[in-house]
DNA sequence: CGAGCATGGTGAC
DNA sequence: TCACCCTGCTCGA
């Protein structure tokens, strides 16, 4: 689930249900005990979201900052009473918003933001993203791009399916070093992003495949995986390249499944 | 129904 | 390198 686009997404629904309302904020798990109190009855003001970062803009110049890490969901939805380890709920008469397993939620001063928004790479998903700060950094170091294209101090909001995805859709090959990459091949792979996580964002899922490499297209039953949408070489291992029909590699890269084809994806 | 795994990242060792 | 956050899904018994 928690690409960028998953938290762009939920910063939408979040601000289109609760911005400019005063939602009852509480921690039924308790962990966020002291700062729902604070906060409950108080104005959220606006939402946003930063790469993989949260953050929910309450009066008083208080944010909360949250990141879902690996397991953590935010999930909005009908009223009903909590079910369970609720870190943190807002919620009014007719909605309610449940974060459970969160890597991380804390509240933060404006100050504390801007400073982890610094740390972050650009992001493809807002207009104010610079690429030239990311191939500043992908163009001096030896790690492989596919390694590059994880660091969100490099790149904010690519995780393990925008990686292997993009990096599929541009025939490039993960393993090249970020010091003999072309900058003609980064801006294609940052090109792609953005016109990629809108997407991703609007369908609330990750899909990849060109129409004209479609279910449809290809006569292939349609295979939607577990992740929630149709991509090229992400957790195919074993099974045919969409393209060129030779089997999807798979390989463990500084702790993370990568996936690849060998064949279409070259070093250039 | 239990085990294992995952789209992430941090902190301890 | 590993535990952890403790979700939520799939798979096999």
């Amino acid at each position: 689930m928690p690409e960028g686009h998953t938290l762009h997404r939920l910063a939408l629904d979040l601000g289109a249900a609760f911005a400019g309302t005063r939602p009852a904020v509480s921690s039924p798990q308790g962990r966020m005990a002291a700062a729902a109190e604070l906060l409950d009855g108080t104005e959220l003001i606006a939402t946003s979201a930063y790469g993989k970062h949260l953050f929910l803009d309450f009066e008083a110049e208080r944010v909360v900052h949250i990141h879902l890490g690996l397991i953590g969901t935010f999930r909005i939805g009908p009223f009903r009473p909590p079910v369970g380890q609720v870190r943190l709920r807002l919620a009014n008469d007719e909605i309610a918003a449940d974060l459970r397993g969160p890597q991380l939620c804390a509240l933060r001063t404006p100050a504390e933001v801007t400073a982890q928004i610094a740390r972050l790479g650009p992001d493809p998903l807002r207009a104010d993203a610079d690429p030239d700060r990311a191939w500043h950094r992908i163009h001096r170091s030896g790690k492989p791009i596919a390694a590059l294209l994880m660091d969100q101090s490099v790149l904010a909001g690519v995780g393990n399916v925008y990686r292997a995805e993009v990096l599929f859709r541009n025939r490039l090959d993960p393993m090249t070093p970020g010091n003999r990459f072309r900058a003609a091949s980064w801006q294609a792979i940052w090109d792609d992003l953005v016109e990629l996580m809108p997407i991703g964002v609007r369908d609330d899922r990750i899909d990849t495949v060109r129409p004209e490499h479609s279910p449809e297209a290809m006569g292939r039953p349609e295979r939607v995986d577990d992740h929630g949408g149709e991509v090229y070489v992400y957790r195919r291992h074993d099974q045919p390249c969409l393209v060129c029909g030779s089997r999807i590699r798979t390989a463990v890269l500084e702790g993370r499944n990568l996936f690849w084809c060998g064949r279409c994806q070259r070093r250039r």
